[in-house]
DNA sequence: GGAGACT
DNA sequence: AGTCTCCAACGCGCT
DNA sequence: AGCGCG
């Protein structure tokens, strides 16, 4: 019942390596801890430098969990000062699998790096249908496409991932010119200008008695200490989904957030590459303030095609 | 899952 | 020594 | 000022 993961050069034990998390049958905390030393190279890109927040289910995920932002953690594992405390970073695998042996099964991270703290590097809108099925998932797929094209209107580039949970993820790789409050403002007319595309099914109202069934295009995973699920995360729902990272083209071909799971087997990341593309938040912004943008995109070489 | 407080 | 409790936080837009 | 909301 208590077994040792080799992560890199670092070897973490895992206790308790056979309690089951996600359920009777389902998976236990050796295969999370695999899971993430698996992934670990493609995983540790999208999550090193940022100050990470665990949510953590040390009795399975039919028990309520916690978040931790301050977690008693091993010397070895990096932290940095943030506006909330220390905070911990995440930068290799061996942390990674230390996080599953605390029953961390989803981390969640900053949308800004050290030594940059508060000048944000990306950019998170978050899609949840509203329903259940295909159909609701449907329309969250079309939302994603038409958060793409403002996007793009904007001279942003446009990367998706599933977030394992309901909904997706489309992420905006940005250069650290503008702070955590400039990034919302941006994030939150981002979402105005998709929502106005289709009135009837999406809004930017906060408030649900507002939305009518609405689809709410959340734009509040932006802004200062603020925390995004990382991307190749484990959720804490049956089946042991995970947020994966897909292509545009794969994305059409989804049923549901949940199709990629633990069992997740990839050589190479759709988001590789992703910093390269990252474009500026504040010429963006120029074009929005100036009510340009949706007028004349302006030429690209690529978009966010993952690579 | 682990630390600190309380019994 | 057993048991309990805690483990985040931020701003926005409404009321 | 307080609350729902993510």
């Amino acid at each position: 019942m208590r077994t040792t993961v080799r992560a890199g050069r670092r070897k973490v034990e895992v206790k308790h390596a056979e309690k089951p998390l996600f359920g009777p049958d389902g998976a236990t905390k050796a295969d999370l801890a695999d899971y993430y030393a698996r992934i670990a190279p493609l995983m540790l890109p999208l999550v090193r430098d940022r100050p990470v927040a665990l949510e953590r289910f040390p009795d399975g995920i039919d028990d309520p969990g916690f978040l931790s932002q301050h977690p008693p953690h091993p010397k070895w594992i990096r932290t940095v000062w943030t506006s909330s405390g220390r905070m911990m970073e995440c930068q290799e695998a061996a942390a990674l699998v230390w996080c599953a042996d605390q029953a961390a099964i989803t981390l969640h991270t900053w949308s800004s790096r050290t030594p940059r703290l508060g000048l944000p590097d990306r950019m998170v809108l978050d899609l949840d249908p509203v329903g259940e099925g295909e159909d609701a998932f449907e329309s969250c797929r079309d939302a994603a496409w038409s958060v793409r094209e403002v996007l793009t209107e904007l001279g942003l580039a446009a990367y998706v991932m599933t977030t394992g949970s309901r909904g997706l993820h489309v992420h905006s790789p940005l250069r650290p010119e503008v702070g955590d409050l400039e990034v919302r403002r941006l994030a939150k007319a981002v979402a105005d200008r998709v929502a106005a595309r289709a009135p009837e099914e999406w809004t930017t109202r906060v408030r649900k008695a507002a939305r009518h069934g609405r689809m709410f295009v959340d734009y509040l995973r932006n802004g200062p200490a603020q925390l995004a699920v990382a991307p190749y995360s484990v959720r804490a729902r049956p089946g042991a989904p995970v947020a994966a990272p897909v292509t545009w083209e794969e994305l059409d071909q989804l049923t549901s957030s949940r199709d990629f799971t633990i069992d997740l087997e990839r050589q190479e990341c759709p988001f590789a590459g992703m910093r390269r593309h990252a474009r500026s938040p504040r010429r963006a912004l120029s074009l929005l303030d100036r009510g340009e943008g949706g007028v004349v995109p302006r030429p690209r070489t690529s978009r966010g095609e993952g690579e």
